[in-house]
RNA sequence: UGGGGUGUAGCCAAGUGGUAAGGCACGGGGUUUUGAUCCCCGCAUUCCCAGGUUCGAAUCCUGGCACCCCAGCCA
């Protein structure tokens, strides 16, 4: 089927299918499905089960489904289906074809139920919650049968169809699978299948007042949907014997299969719903879509192109490990791609004045600059420089340590794109500050021509004091978990003080302005995405999205 | 003596009886008008442990050990 992976790349999963495909009659081909819950939004982790769903049905010429699994009117609602569907979108996958939800098999899930009881493979029973509990007995003792376990069919077909009429409140009724209270697969002790729900339902209204549970509706949405190749993550691994008791016997004709693999984890990160909703609700975080979140939303904010992601999910590889990936794995993804599409702009966040003594003091050059080191099809743009301009601090040491190739007294270093200045002379304030630089420049140093008397190592960025504009840079890391010590419960006690949002006014170059990108390096900055959220017509925002590496500052910590 | 899973480097991961791929991270060197990128080089005598089978075992067998998941009318 695909002949240009090598069979060592493949994963368990694609194995699988190979097999199974040997196996289709003539026309068939694979069905998968993504069936996000709309009770959240999409994180990382999904991404993961996304690229494995829409990638596998792509390599094997099928289809794959996004279905909403919408069965709990409690916590689900449309606000969340629409933002699935923009991030699924926005990553790039093909949702072009008809969306599905659950709630639509409502009926025929319920003729499902129906066909169940009938057989006396169902039945309701009319205990508390807290009864049923205590009959289930323990991961080493068997449960006990419910005393209406064997009720008479007829009493439980009139049951369920009140149950369904809105005749008896939450809690009163429920309807379960008759499997075995002995079985030491907790999930087969007489599972409950429908549940009674007071709730107006975010598609349907109060068209119902019972509904279905995950094990029974996620099977049969499956079958229905013709789905072959159903993957789920590792906890459900306990409910297999579950849907394929389901799938036998209500006795679909479609009997699709399920497979699990491990979902995905990040060193720290915060990807549990639970956790990332408590923290948008107490505020810890703007929104969803705070640039220091792993939800889609919070990555594409902060700049991650979503084909960094995708080689992401491709590169840690699918297996039933629980595995926890580092999180450079991902930052090397999102550098990788960016390396690639962000254009190069000059930038100081913390500036220092320098005034160039021997430059023209009116006149103001056009410098010929290259948007992009490595692809000329990103073109070039001009730069102003004049006499006065800025430079990063960190960019000058009064007393330099060792292999600082930058600006220190005396010493000379190259103004990207333009000319070799010399250090001749530090200004400073009363408090001993650097106030600003006296400097001279070799006019014989134009186009990267080294001066007479040697070759200047350190290359700096700078920008034209008068020719610029404002910029606002938030620098953060992302917001993580700290180790735990403890086990402590609380994860809000533990969340990196360095996710504290730091925010930096500098100035970029003019050109900033009129480029048409929204993410760039900021040359020997970092990568940089404008965000669109915040910034206005006078004030650009711009979020880091990953670090450059520094291994000079990394040596000075030695 | 509940059941279901998983163990290959700091983190992922290929490997399916023929002598341990690859990526990230890390360390060293080179190129470079970004201390970026790029390019080299190094990084598991050994695959959770112990026995066994075999000319040959990460792979097969036996017995251990460790970790994860399951007792919602959540998904």
């Amino acid at each position: 089927m695909n002949e240009t992976l090598p069979s060592s790349k493949r994963n368990f999963i694609q194995h699988i299918i190979d097999k199974d495909v040997k196996s289709f009659e003539n026309q068939k081909s694979i069905m998968t499905r993504f069936p996000p819950e709309p009770n959240g939004h999409l994180h990382i982790g999904h991404a993961k089960s996304m690229c494995l769903n829409f990638g596998l049905a792509k390599e094997y010429g099928g289809i794959c489904n996004l279905r909403f699994d919408d069965t709990n009117p409690t916590t689900e609602n449309k606000e969340y289906v629409e933002s699935i569907k923009d991030d699924v979108k926005w990553l790039g996958f093909d949702i072009s074809n008809e969306t599905y939800y659950a709630s639509d098999y409502f009926s025929i899930l319920f003729d499902f139920a129906v066909k169940l009881i009938k057989e006396g493979k169902a039945f309701v029973d009319s205990q508390p919650p807290e009864t049923i509990r205590s009959q289930r007995g323990s991961l080493q003792k068997p449960g006990s049968n419910s005393p209406f376990r064997d009720r008479d069919v007829n009493t439980n077909l009139d049951l369920f169809h009140r149950m369904r009429e809105g005749e008896f409140k939450e809690g009163e009724h429920i309807l379960r699978a008759k499997i075995d209270m002995s079985s030491p697969n907790m999930n087969m002790r007489d599972p409950a299948l429908y549940r009674i729900r007071e709730k107006d339902h975010y598609r349907t209204g109060n068209q119902w007042n019972i509904y279905p549970m995950y094990d029974f509706t996620q099977c049969l949405s499956d079958a229905i949907e013709g789905v072959t190749h159903s993957i789920c993550t590792l906890e459900f691994e306990d409910h297999r014997p579950l849907y394929d008791w389901v799938i036998e016997n209500v006795e679909t004709s479609n009997r699709p299969k399920q497979i699990e693999f491990a979902r995905l984890e990040i060193d720290y990160s915060i990807t549990s719903k639970r956790k990332l909703l408590s923290l948008v609700e107490e505020g810890n975080v703007s929104g969803w879509d705070d640039p220091r979140l792993q939800t889609i939303k919070g990555m594409r904010r902060r700049g991650y192109p979503p084909e960094a992601i995708k080689n992401f999910c491709e590169l840690i590889g699918i297996t039933k490990k629980q595995a926890v990936i580092d999180l450079s794995t991902l930052e090397n993804c999102v550098r990788e791609e960016l390396d690639k599409k962000a254009p190069r702009i000059m930038a100081v966040l913390d500036p220092l004045k320098v005034i160039i003594k021997n430059f023209p003091g009116n006149t103001s050059e056009q410098l010929n600059a290259p948007n992009h080191p490595k692809d000329s099809t990103f073109g070039e743009r001009k730069l102003p420089i004049t006499k006065e301009i800025y430079i990063e601090r960190s960019d000058f040491m009064e007393e330099p340590p060792k292999k600082f190739h930058r600006l220190s007294p005396g010493k000379k270093v190259r103004l990207r794109y333009a000319f070799v200045i010399r250090c001749e002379e530090i200004v400073k304030d009363e408090n001993g500050t650097v106030q600003e630089l006296h400097c001279s420049y070799d006019s014989s140093t134009y186009n990267g021509k080294n001066p007479e008397d040697g070759k200047v190592k350190g290359i700096i960025h700078w920008v034209s004091a008068e020719k610029n504009i404002p910029i606002q840079a938030r620098l953060f890391d992302r917001l993580f978990t700290v180790p735990n010590p403890n086990g402590e419960e609380d994860f809000r006690k533990f969340l990196n003080p360095k996710s504290l949002e730091i925010k930096n006014h500098g100035l970029a170059e003019i050109s900033l302005k009129s480029s048409k990108h929204s993410q760039f390096q900021f040359e020997r900055t970092g990568y940089f995405s404008l965000d669109k959220k915040e910034s206005t017509n006078d004030k650009l925002v711009y979020n880091r999205t990953t670090t450059l590496r520094d291994s000079w500052l990394k040596e000075q910590k030695k």
